[in-house]
DNA sequence: CTCCAGGCTTACG
DNA sequence: CGTAAGCATGGA
């Protein structure tokens, strides 16, 4: 357990962890939480992070994406005045690469759910399933562990019709019959036809896991608040929809006009639309 | 009580 | 093709 500091120009640590992209890290006097199988404790001083953890800087650095040229995302991005003033709003907020197991499982969890409900059910699987790390802080259960739980088990973590999906998820990788992490060097396109094959994920949940794990940052997904903002302050490039499609209307119509680097664009307007409250 | 939440699957025209 | 119910759970 080593204590160092690491320099994060336009990075905003508490944008970045509360902006409802990952599920299980807390905020009391600083923030802590558990990256693939290690605590990370983190604060910002100004544009400096401090780490206390058993991962080295490159892992953070990887994980909190300060590799990337955040400017010229916001260049490319800031198309109109809206995103423009998001961008200046949340300065620094940034997309997180998570491992693609815990975000697969996450987002299948995650489905007509709330933020709230999300991370109780996730706290309460890592707490039964996973593995404890120290005091407090449970790993994130492996697909192995997980396919070997009882369904009766599992609902003990208030996952509801959800559980199935997950079991099925964690039996198909724990048997290499879906290879998950070859997802990694397929383009967004092929990367998300291999996950729709998974039950329980459709077009928006792997989204997510293409966005949030495999750093496809061509990727949109359009949820419910998503599609709230989009209508609001868009509607006129795809009122037409019919509705069974209008989400994969707007995911087409954000790629075209945000452009390569659209998954940025969608974290400032959903964490805008959760603000909007 | 009803409605909604980082949706998806299945059934039915 | 297209739409709509149903799905557990908890909070507003």
């Amino acid at each position: 357990m080593t204590m160092y500091r690491i320099q994060a120009p336009d990075f905003n640590l508490d944008l970045t962890l509360s902006c409802g992209q990952v599920f299980r890290w807390d905020k009391k006097d600083q923030w802590a939480g558990d990256v693939n199988g290690a605590v990370v404790r983190a604060e910002q001083e100004g544009s400096e992070l401090i780490i206390e953890s058993t991962l080295d800087k490159k892992s953070i650095q990887d994980y909190f994406r300060l590799d990337d040229n955040i400017e010229k995302i916001y260049s490319e991005i800031g198309k109109d005045e809206l995103i423009n003033s998001l961008i200046r709003k949340y300065h620094g907020l940034r997309l997180i690469r998570q491992d693609p197991w815990e975000c697969l499982a996450s987002y299948i969890c995650s489905s007509n759910n709330t933020i709230r409900n999300i991370k109780n059910s996730i706290r309460l699987m890592c707490e039964c399933f996973g593995n404890r790390i120290e005091e407090g802080y449970y790993s994130f259960p492996t697909p192995e562990a997980l396919a070997q739980v009882e369904l009766c088990d599992m609902a003990s973590c208030r996952m509801g019709f959800r559980a199935p999906n997950l079991r099925s998820a964690a039996t198909m990788i724990a048997d290499g019959e879906f290879d998950l992490n070859g997802i990694k060097d397929m383009s967004y396109k092929k990367g998300r036809e291999e996950l729709v094959k998974v039950k329980g994920v459709g077009n928006k949940i792997a989204d997510c896991v293409l966005l949030f794990a495999f750093g496809k940052l061509e990727s949109f997904p359009v949820d419910t608040h998503i599609e709230q903002i989009m209508e609001r302050f868009y509607s006129k490039s795809f009122h037409d929809a019919k509705k069974s499609k209008k989400r994969d209307t707007i995911a087409d119509f954000a790629r075209g006009y945000f452009g390569r680097y659209c998954g940025y664009a969608q974290e400032y307007l959903y964490l805008e639309d959760l603000e909007k409250l």
